[in-house]
RNA sequence: GCCGCAUUCGUCUAGCGGCCUAGGACACCGCCCUCUCAAGGCGGAGAUCGGGGGUUCGAAUCCCCCAUGCGGUACCA
C-alpha cells in the first residue's frame, strides 16, 4: 500500500494571516483530504525580530473559519511535535552540528558588518553577490582566535563548488542550475535559531512530509534544499510550487499590505477582514480555491465535498493569476442567496448587532427572503434593514419629494395613501398594492412614480426591499405613524 | 546585473496537433420583466492565442530566439 500522504502548512507568524497564506493552506488542505492523508500545521516562528504575537491565533481562527482543520499542530498536538520551531531549536542545533562533523557544514564568524560591506563592494563592481566564503576554510588558530574573541557564528552548508543541482517540480518539471549560482546559506543564525532553511528541511524530514505545496517565492531556493536533503542523505519531498496571487489588475503581486491609490476603494487582503465584511466562508473557499486551479472549462460552484473529490495537482495553473474582487462577491452573492432564511438570518444577527441594531431573529428572518438577493456581502443588510430596525427614520425632507413633482403633490399623495392604508381590512401586501395602485390610477399617475414618497417615507430611502412586503412587516401602525411624521414634515 | 519561472478576451480560465471562424465565467453595454434596487431572461461587444522564426499536410497546442511580467539573489520567511 502506499505510503500516507502527509503535507504541512507552515506559516511564519509575523503578521496577519492573507489571502496568499489563506490559498496555499487550502490546497494541502484539500489535497490531504483528497488522498486521505494528513495535513499538519507548523508555526515557523524562527524570526525573533518579526514576531508578531496576534499572528498566530488570527491564523488558527481563520483557518478554523474557512473550514480548513489540521489534524496536527498548535492545540491539537500529534506524535511529530512540538508544532512550534522555537520549542525544536535543539533539535537545528543537533542537526548542524551533524554536518559540521561530517565537513558539510561550517562556522562562519564574519559580521553583518563585513557582509554588508562585502555586498556593496560586489554591487559597485558590478559581480554576482554572495558570500565569498572567507570562513569555509579557516585554520585551527583563526577558529580558536575568533572564539577566544568570543564572536557567535552562524553555521552555514558548504555548497559544492562545482556541478549542477536538480529537482523535480511536480508542476515544471525538473530544474536545473549550476551550483554556482548558489551561496554557501546560513542554516543557524547567530542567536542560535535556524532559518527558515534548516529548519523546514528537518522538520519536513521529521514530520514525514510526503508532498510540499508552497507558493512559488521558493522556488528559487528549492535546489539549496535539495542538497540539504543530499547532505543528510534523506530523500525530499515531492514539490509543487503554487503561482503567485497577483492585484486585481493583473500587473502586480497582491499585497499583504493595505494598497490604496487615489479613487480606489480599499482592497481587503486579510481573511478576517472578508469574515467582518460579510463574505461567506464556503463562498471564500470555492473561490479560492480557483485562484490557480480549475476543474473543466464551464463549472465555478462547487461543493466542500466537490473540492475535495476533484482537486486535482494536475490542474493547477503555472502561471499567476490576478485576484479579481468583482468575482468573488458574485460568488459571495450567489452563496447568499441559496442560503436558507434561517441560515441566513442567524449569519445576519450577529452583524446587524454589531453595527448597533437590536435585531430579533424574527424580524431579520421576516426579512430575509426579501433581502436575500439584493445582498452581494452580508455587510449590505445593515443599511438594507436599517429602516426595519430603527425607532425613527433620519433622512433628508426634499427627498420625499420626486424628481417630477412638486412638494404639494408629494404632500397629497402621502396623505391619500395614508387614508387608504388606514381604511383597508387587512395589511397584507396583496391588499396594500391593490389599494395603492388603485389609487394611483384615480390620481393619474403611473405606481412607480406615486410610490416615490411613500418609499422614502416608510424606509427613508428611494432604494429599499419590495414596499408592500415590507409595511405588512412593519404592520400598519408603523406605517401610518411614518406617513404622518412625513406629512407633518411637508406641512 | 545574474539566476529561475511565467505569457489565451479588461480579469479568472477551457484548450494538452485537426472537434477553435478559440468555449465558459466576472465585469461592461442593450432589450425584456418590474413599486425602487436587485434577481432573472434574451442579446451584444470583447483574444489575429506577447512578438519573431522554425517542425508539420495542419500549431493556441511541439522546438528555438526575443520582449515583457513576476520571483530569487538576507544571520526574512
Amino acid at each position: 500500500m502506499a505510503q500516507e500522504v502527509r503535507v504541512r502548512f507552515a506559516p511564519s507568524p509575523t503578521g496577519y494571516f492573507h489571502l496568499g497564506g489563506a490559498r496555499t493552506a487550502l490546497y494541502n488542505w484539500l489535497f490531504a483530504r483528497h488522498n486521505g492523508g494528513k495535513f499538519i500545521l507548523r508555526i515557523e516562528d524562527t524570526d525573533r525580530t518579526r514576531y508578531h504575537p496576534d499572528a498566530v491565533p488570527f491564523l488558527l481562527e481563520s483557518l478554523r473559519w474557512l473550514g480548513c482543520m489540521w489534524d496536527e499542530g498548535p492545540e491539537v498536538g500529534g506524535s511529530c511535535g512540538p508544532y512550534y520551531q522555537s520549542d525544536r531549536i535543539a533539535l537545528y542545533q543537533q542537526y548542524a552540528e551533524q554536518l559540521i562533523a561530517e565537513g558539510k557544514a561550517y562556522r562562519c564568524y564574519c559580521s553583518s558588518e563585513r557582509l554588508a560591506a562585502l555586498r556593496e563592494q560586489q554591487h559597485a563592481q558590478g559581480v554576482k553577490p554572495g558570500y565569498d566564503r572567507h570562513c569555509r576554510h579557516l585554520t585551527r588558530q583563526q577558529i580558536a582566535d575568533y572564539e577566544a574573541a568570543g564572536v557567535a557564528p552562524v553555521v552555514r552548508l558548504a555548497i559544492p563548488l562545482e556541478g549542477e543541482t536538480a529537482f523535480e517540480d511536480r508542476l515544471r518539471g525538473r530544474i536545473v542550475v549550476n551550483n554556482s549560482e548558489l551561496d554557501d546559506l546560513v542554516l543557524l543564525k547567530s542567536d542560535g535559531f535556524p532559518t527558515y532553511h534548516l529548519g523546514v528541511v528537518v522538520d519536513d524530514h521529521l514530520m514525514g512530509v510526503t508532498h510540499i505545496l508552497r507558493g512559488d517565492e521558493w522556488l528559487a531556493s528549492a535546489p539549496k534544499h535539495q542538497l540539504l536533503y543530499d547532505a543528510f542523505g534523506w530523500q525530499m519531498p515531492e514539490h509543487v510550487h503554487l503561482p503567485t496571487i497577483l492585484d486585481p489588475s493583473g500587473k502586480g503581486k497582491l499585497s499583504k499590505r493595505r494598497q490604496r491609490g487615489p479613487g480606489q476603494e480599499d482592497q481587503l487582503t486579510f481573511i478576517h477582514e472578508f469574515r467582518q465584511a460579510g463574505y461567506l466562508p464556503e463562498a471564500m473557499v470555492n473561490f479560492l480555491a480557483l485562484v490557480g486551479w480549475s476543474y473543466d472549462s464551464e463549472t465555478e460552484f462547487f461543493t466542500r465535498d466537490k473540492l475535495i473529490r476533484y482537486f486535482d495537482l494536475d490542474r493547477v495553473s503555472k502561471s499567476p493569476s490576478a485576484f479579481s474582487y468583482d468575482k468573488l462577491q458574485h460568488m459571495n452573492a450567489v452563496y447568499i442567496r441559496n442560503l436558507g432564511d434561517n441560515d441566513l438570518t442567524n449569519r445576519l444577527l450577529p452583524i446587524l448587532r454589531a453595527a448597533g441594531f437590536k435585531a430579533d431573529f424574527g424580524r431579520v428572518l421576516a426579512f430575509a427572503p426579501l433581502i436575500k438577493e439584493r445582498l452581494r456581502l452580508l455587510g449590505d443588510a445593515v443599511d438594507m434593514l436599517r429602516f426595519a430596525l430603527v425607532d425613527s427614520l433620519e433622512y433628508p425632507t426634499e427627498d420625499l419629494v420626486p424628481r417630477k413633482l412638486d412638494a404639494a403633490t408629494a404632500r397629497e399623495i402621502l396623505a391619500r395613501t395614508r387614508t387608504v392604508l388606514a381604511a383597508l381590512p387587512s395589511f397584507q401586501h396583496a391588499v396594500t398594492e391593490a389599494a395603492l395602485r388603485e389609487l394611483a390610477d384615480g390620481m393619474g399617475l403611473k405606481l412607480r412614480d406615486a410610490l416615490g414618497s411613500t418609499r422614502v417615507a416608510i424606509t427613508g430611502a428611494a432604494v429599499s426591499p419590495p414596499l408592500f412586503e415590507s409595511m405588512e412587516i412593519l404592520g400598519r401602525e408603523c406605517v401610518l405613524a411614518r406617513l404622518d411624521e412625513a406629512i407633518a414634515r411637508l406641512g
